[in-house]
RNA sequence: GCCGGGAUGGCGGAAUGGUCUACGCAGCAGACUUAAAAUCUGUAACGCUUAAUCGCGUCUGUGGGUUCGAGUCCCACUCCCGGCACCA
């Protein structure tokens, strides 16, 4: 047989392939469907790297697969191609961004094409399609007409480099612009806006339905949605929004955001003061209010007080940075004992703290019965540092505390002061008389256990300190009664947390030397009546009691929907000066995005349309009477919000997607994709729930299963970027070791949502295989063997695929491929269903070795390979044997042995023999793995 | 800080509570070759012991626990990656 040489056999096929169509989505059909889908890339103008096929790589392994295993699978490819950067290359080109898109389309797609996948090209889409934005455009308006697109002149996001309105997902977390990195300004301009918030309790709440989605891409969406639960609660005429109702009696003072109403009309005797601050303020960008650490600053409205409605006591007012004006209700009442940004604030400018939850918990080890009282009792911690040494003192404990360790502790005696009890434990307990106390941690902490020599439950409230003694030379002996219970250990600062172990121990330690708030829930104190309850229940019970309102609040805003920039959808209105915004009407859809001379930014905030005086004016649809279109355009985001629709119906001219088909595709089974964890998917979730309520969709949620990528990065371990130079081009990789190879070793490098670097030397390996598998063409004969192990390859191989577990794929194959080389003879059956389960992996091999076999029809039609399951094991297994749990020696055995053979077995053979015990109190036997026997 | 995920040879990574390191890369030795590349074959955690094999011991971030048996389950800790972050 001829040598494996790629370049022959690959553009063969993929042109035969073309010609018979053998990968089109049928219709009509009776076939179970699968609808898989790869997040359709937006074609920049640098082509594609190693990293982007990735993906598609992976749905058409998975969707060849599919198809072999008898379903109508649906894999289309389109283009997502509005947007800023289409167009920002058009201008740096200085081409018209039409052209630039077809240009890099183009290219795209013909670097798809060497690569060998099978998608069905007669439903490609194109988002600046007329034929397709016409139905992005009649989505707009549905949403309008419900009352869910709406004008609003709200400050915005402003990207001064852009010169474009942004949305708060298309911002970095620092607040800079994701496109160009530039610092973003609040500009109030005439925005369109979509009421996304309408739709954030259902897209939280669906997201439990989602179970083939991956966990974090779930955790980023309710981050993002940022739903709480909260109270509102009046001080006075200043209404505070609280997750933390519990700890009402512990709030000192009340903040203000800058731009709280209140705050200019309160009637503070310091008012230049307070104005001074507030426009202060308003110079500062997101960015330094955001920056420097954090520094929390403010001012206090000097005579003005108001209530605190549980404590009834007076609070100071102050207007501070860290509150925000567009959460909440613009105020926060002032915790500062149990919030960190409150404790922050109330330490630097000396607000009063006052605890109001004490953290306690029952001890896991020895928690309270149920059937007693808990008794409470004052007690102190202290934690004893010899200054010479650097050490700290603790006490291992005996008897009944047997393998506690914990600081120095003990009650306070009834007439005795914490202090005092603090130097007369050191003395009882460690017989050192000379000892000082440093410092009192402030915050009393519990710990809740049964106390078996007492048969009494106890919630132990303690008090922390720490304490210090220069030297040890006037530490006496430790009385015997005192040694008995407990003995002295000095230990290195480092190792303290180690040893400590009750949990509360840990926690105290640790806290000492934290200066932050207490966060942790517990029992109530300092609260009146509510003095001992369980915080949660106390939300609740204070909510009624200073009559609070439930409400819930979202971190999601309303999405920002226009841009000023000419390369996206026009949004379909007309500006009337009688009737104000007016639909398009849907039969006048598509609004044509108009040729211009110059489609660069005006800068004024108004977008490039609005000078085309011939396309701008139009007749009011509803009096006839002249207005104007609006000329803004849509986000980037919008084509991609609801392609996987049209992909089931492209060329549909009277709807989105005709019902029937919808109904048939619909949901797409898989989605796989990376980087849109939350824009993209969010924005996508929305739009098909409000198709949902429309009627247009049957299904709740667009997509069944999720998978999520893992980034390829360059060899050097770096991001690729043209910059660095260090971009891999699947061109060359292709051309070096073929499309096979190429496809292959992606699926390799790990497991699928890894990201991991290139490795041209990895690539190396896979092309091996494949020549190796080449070769053994020429080893098929008729005769029989090889049976376990391509029974166990048919299982792993169709099992890996269907769990994106691709890597563990290929290993399997390769385990087979190296089997049956050394077997030298290869069972023809057996070869062609390894080629088979290859097919997916490697098109263009796999066919050119299944033709050589004499077929004449694709093996892509072929039917999936089966296994059985009485094949799957072998009948002699290697079984280990062990004495004692150690590992002692292994034997081939039957594998349906008996414990007692396997016994036999081990005594008769001559190394393992020697190592049995002559005697055994017990032997666990799991058959066909191991032997363990316990003298 | 909160949430999610993770830590296994020189590297990427395997491993239903059952022989840790499959598979691949790199390394080393050998074959073929004038030579190199390519290809093929073998080898391969660490320590002790041995002439060598054998053998013994130690190893899945750290410390503890459950179990006949733990990379896997439980507790605590450290570090890394990702998301969110002055969202009350």
């Amino acid at each position: 047989m001829k040598n494996y040489d790629h370049k022959d056999i690959e553009k063969k096929w993929q042109d035969t392939w073309k010609k018979s169509a053998i990968y089109t989505a049928s219709d009509k059909t009776d076939k179970p469907k699968q609808y898989i889908l790869d997040m359709f890339p937006y074609p920049s103008g640098e082509g594609l790297h190693v990293g982007h096929p990735k993906g598609y790589v992976a749905t058409d392994i998975y969707s060849r697969m599919k198809r072999m295993q008898g379903f109508n699978v649906l894999h289309p490819m389109g283009w997502d191609a509005f947007g800023l950067p289409a167009e920002n290359y058009a201008i740096k080109n200085k081409i018209h961004p039409r052209v630039a898109v077809d240009k890099n389309i183009a290219r795209y797609k013909e670097q798809l094409s060497i690569i060998g996948f099978d998608y069905d090209w007669s439903r490609e889409i194109d988002t600046t399609d007329p034929a397709y934005y016409r139905w992005t455009q009649w989505i707009f308006l549905q949403l309008y007409k419900k009352g869910l697109a709406y004008e609003s002149t709200a400050p915005i996001n402003w990207c001064p480099s852009c010169q474009t309105g942004l949305a708060n997902e298309d911002l970095e977390s620092d607040g800079t612009c994701e496109r160009c990195g530039s610092v973003v300004v609040k500009k109030p301009m005439r925005q369109w806006v979509l009421k996304i918030t309408d739709y954030a309790d259902r897209m939280l709440a669906d997201l439990d339905t989602l179970t083939m989605w991956p966990a974090h891409i779930k955790e980023a969406q309710r981050n993002w949605i940022g739903r709480s639960e909260g109270v509102e609660i009046d001080f006075g005429p200043i209404r505070v929004f609280t997750t933390r109702a519990d700890t009402l009696y512990g709030a000192t003072y009340v903040v203000l955001a800058p731009e709280h109403e209140l705050v200019k009309t309160l009637p503070a005797t310091n008012r230049a003061e307070v104005d001074a601050f507030v426009a202060a303020q308003k110079m500062r960008t997101e960015i330094e209010r955001t920056a420097e650490g954090k520094e929390k600053t403010g001012v206090r409205l000097e005579g003005v007080t108001v209530i605190n409605p549980a404590t009834k006591e007076e609070v100071p007012v102050w207007v501070a940075d860290y509150v925000l004006a567009h959460y909440g209700t613009g105020g926060v009442m002032g915790v500062p004992a149990h919030d960190e940004r409150d404790y922050a604030f109330a330490t630097k400018y000396n607000l009063p703290i006052v605890q109001v939850v004490m953290p306690c918990s029952p001890d896991p080890k020895n928690p309270p019965t149920a059937d007693k009282p808990i008794v409470s009792r004052d007690t102190v911690i202290v934690f004893l540092k010899n200054n010479a040494s650097g050490k700290y003192a603790l006490l291992d404990w005996h008897e009944s505390l047997e393998g506690i360790t914990t600081g120095i502790m003990g009650g306070i005696e009834s007439g005795q002061t914490a202090d005092e009890a603090v130097l007369a434990e050191i003395r009882e307990e460690a017989s050192i008389p000379n000892a000082r106390i440093v410092r009192e941690l402030g915050w009393l902490s519990g710990a809740e256990y049964h106390a078996s020599h007492k048969g009494e439950n106890r919630r132990s409230i303690a008090r922390v300190y720490l304490a210090e003694v220069d030297d040890l030379s006037k530490q006496g002996a430790i009385p015997e009664h005192e040694a008995k219970t407990h003995s002295l250990v000095w230990v290195e600062e480092g190792e303290v947390l180690n040893r400590l172990v009750p949990v509360h121990q840990k926690f105290v330690w640790q806290q000492l030397f934290k200066k932050t708030a207490l966060t942790e829930s517990g029992l109530l104190m300092n609260s009146g009546e509510f003095d001992g309850m369980n915080n949660e229940e106390a939300k609740k019970k204070i909510t009624n009691h200073v009559g609070g309102r439930v409400v819930t609040k979202y971190k999601l805003q309303d999405w920002v929907f226009s841009r000023q920039r000419y390369w996206g959808e026009p949004i379909p209105i007309i500006h009337c000066a009688e009737h104000g915004a007016v639909a398009v009407p849907e039969s006048e859809l598509p609004v044509l995005l108009p040729e211009v001379e110059h489609y660069e930014p005006t800068g004024t905030g108004e977008s490039p349309l609005a000078n085309i005086t011939a396309w701008v004016n139009a007749p009011c649809p509803t009096c006839g009477k002249m207005g104007r279109r609006e000329t803004n355009t849509m986000p980037q985001w919008a084509g991609s919000s609801w392609y996987w629709l049209r992909f089931m119906d492209p060329t549909n001219n009277t709807a989105p997607v005709s019902p029937a088909q919808e109904k048939y595709w619909g949901p797409v089974d898989v989605y796989v994709g990376g980087d849109h964890a939350v824009r993209h998917l969010i924005y996508a979730r929305f739009w098909h729930k409000f198709l949902y309520d429309i009627g247009v969709v049957t299904t709740v949620e667009p997509f069944a299963r999720l998978e999520f990528l893992g980034f390829i990065l360059a060899e050097d371990g770096k991001k690729m970027s043209k910059r660095l130079g260090n971009i891999i081009n699947p061109d060359d990789v292709v051309a070096q070791v073929g499309a096979d190879a190429f496809r292959m070793y992606e699926m390799f490098m790990g497991p699928f949502e890894n990201t991991v670097a290139w490795s041209t030397h990895g690539v190396v390996g896979v092309r091996r295989f494949l020549e190796r598998v080449w070769r053994l063409a020429d080893t098929v004969s008729d005769i029989s063997g090889l049976d376990t192990i391509t029974h166990q390859t048919i299982k792993k191989v169709s099992d890996d695929i269907e769990t994106f577990k691709f890597n563990t794929a290929v290993s399997q194959m390769m385990i087979w491929s190296n089997e049956a080389d050394r077997a030298k003879r290869i069972p023809r059956a057996h070869y062609e269903a390894f080629l088979k389960l290859l097919a997916p992996f490697a098109p263009h091999i796999t066919e050119e070795l299944w033709h050589g076999l004499g077929h004449e029809t694709s093996i892509h039609q072929e039917s999936w390979p089966l296994y059985d399951p009485s094949q799957l094991e072998a009948e002699m297994v290697t079984i280990a044997v062990q004495v004692n749990g150690k590992l002692r020696g292994t034997i081939l055995s039957a594998r349906s042995a008996h414990q007692d053979e396997v016994i036999a077995l081990a005594k008769a053979d001559k190394v393992l023999g020697a190592k049995m015990p002559p005697a055994w109190s017990k032997i666990v036997y799991i058959p066909g793995r191991i032997l363990n026997i316990i003298s």
